[in-house]
RNA sequence: GUGGACGUAGCUCAGUCGGUAGAGCGCAGGAUUGUGAUUCCUGUGGUCGUGGGUUCGAUCCCCAUCGUCCACCCCA
């Protein structure tokens, strides 16, 4: 690139080109999301740095390295979020809204300092959606069953559901024990990396992709065997009711995730069409959070979805826009240039729905007829010396065969109103 | 943070074993002074990412830097 001014490494322009796909993802989640009863949340990007500490993990990746972190002017810690759920979780609990269940949902920009990748960018967009006060399996479920038609509308398929339960925050710790244990007594035979988290998170190790410490790992404790009868109970009845609803799914015992606040359930929607960033909608359970940030103990589950991951694979499928335009203005001639704006708005008076591009800048019939095609409108209206001697406006069918006619107004608005 | 590939026209790319660059598409105009998309003709196109070094001379070689892409790591 030749220029010096450009976008920050990371962060993206979207353009006008591939809107339709941002506005196809976000209208289709909007409408599940109503449809189950959901109600959308917005908070601001910016959260005291403290907020992220205390709910992502003093250890994670995310917060000892990924933030976008800086002191405002009275030299409080501030950051721009790297994820929804502790903003969410915070709003709800400063605003009383966990009195009584609330569904939740969001969406917006996130933002972390990684090396930016194909589907990881410095800032990218999310939709979470986040359930309080509800401690059943069901809403688990629920949760699952709503991404799962979410993909249908989308027409996305060749997704895999991988989930995993990981217990109580007790059972975790004994599991913990065990684990560290065992991998400690094949240490030597560690990664680096797998090493350093032993003792600081060593669930984390499961997930590893280093093959030697797959094959360790392979042989370590499973999580499952130190669930208690509730957590297993939980767990079975997601599973009923996935096979119920005809949602394909693999348990995988290894799936951890990222961040501290997860217990019990947790899932993973897994694509191989998107190279190492696989995971297109991820989340689980987190029934501690509230009570640790300050909250009355609430039962919670969420999960958010990657758009940038998402929207890549719609493109990948072959999406296309729709054409945007019903009609272009053609007007040659002073006196018709200048009748053709009141004509526009007489027409969008008169059909509400009509999306009517009028041309600007003048110019020859053929130059206008050019612009009239590339704009994709279905219909070109022009309005000529002609059209205006006689009091009526052309109209040209420029996607498919058919006669060029002159209409009256109100002819053209009835014709507008239900064209073909 | 680590490793690798790559930055040439608005886009996709070619090219110069070092002598300041081409194609296709696009865009503008014309063939048709009231009709687009097809066809034909003409025109428009670039500080060869940026900065420095070597050289008589660098888009090409060297170094740095910024950016893109891929993988690791991590995650949505």
């Amino acid at each position: 690139m030749s220029k010096h001014l450009q976008a920050i490494r990371g962060m993206h322009d979207i353009l006008p080109e591939r809107i339709a796909l941002w506005h196809c993802v976000e209208d289709t989640a909007r409408q599940v999301l109503a449809g189950y009863g959901y109600a959308e949340i917005r908070t601001p990007l910016v959260e005291v740095t403290d907020l992220f500490k205390r709910s992502i993990g003093e250890v994670t990746d995310i917060v000892e390295k990924e933030m976008y972190s800086f002191d405002d002017r009275n030299g409080d810690s501030l950051s721009l979020r790297p994820e929804g759920t502790a903003s969410c979780v915070r709003a709800a609990i400063e605003h009383g809204l966990l009195v009584q269940p609330q569904r939740l949902w969001y969406r917006g920009p996130m933002f972390r300092y990684e090396r930016p990748q194909r589907g990881r960018y410095r800032q990218f967009h999310q939709i979470g959606v986040e359930a309080f006060g509800l401690a059943g399996p069901d809403i688990d479920l629920e949760l699952i069953l709503l991404t799962a038609r979410l993909w249908r509308l989308l027409g996305l398929s060749g997704f895999r559901l991988e989930i995993n339960s990981l217990g109580d925050a007790d059972e975790r710790l004994a599991y913990r024990e065990q684990l560290i244990a065992y991998l400690a007594s094949h240490a030597d035979q560690l990664d680096a990396d797998s090493l350093k988290r032993l003792h600081t998170n060593p669930l984390r190790v499961l997930d590893s992709k280093h093959p030697q410490t797959q094959q360790i790992v392979a042989g370590a404790p499973s999580l499952m065997d130190h669930l208690g009868e509730e957590t297993r109970t939980h767990f079975e009845r997601i599973c009923r009711g996935l096979d119920d609803a005809g949602v394909a799914y693999r348990v995988n015992p290894r799936l951890v995730r990222g961040l501290d606040y997860y217990n019990r359930t947790v899932f993973e929607w897994i694509t191989d069409d998107l190279g190492a960033q696989g995971t297109v909608c991820a989340g689980g359970r987190y029934d501690g959070l509230v009570e640790q940030l300050g909250g009355r103990s609430t039962p919670a589950v969420g999960f958010a979805m990657g758009l940038e991951r998402l929207i890549e694979l719609l493109e990948l499928a072959g999406h296309t826009s729709e054409p945007p335009l019903d009609a272009y203005l053609v007007a040659v001639g002073e006196p018709a240039q200048a009748a053709a704006p009141l004509l526009a708005e007489r027409l969008r008076d008169a059909v509400p729905a009509l999306r009517l591009l009028t041309h600007s800048g003048g110019g020859s019939f053929k130059s206008q007829f050019k612009r009239a095609d590339k704009s994709g409108a279905r219909y070109a209206l022009v309005l000529g010396e002609t059209e205006l001697e006689r009091g009526v406006i052309g109209v040209k069918h420029l996607r498919e065969e058919g006669e060029q006619r002159e209409l009256g107004f109100d002819e053209l608005a009835a014709f507008l109103r239900m064209p073909g």
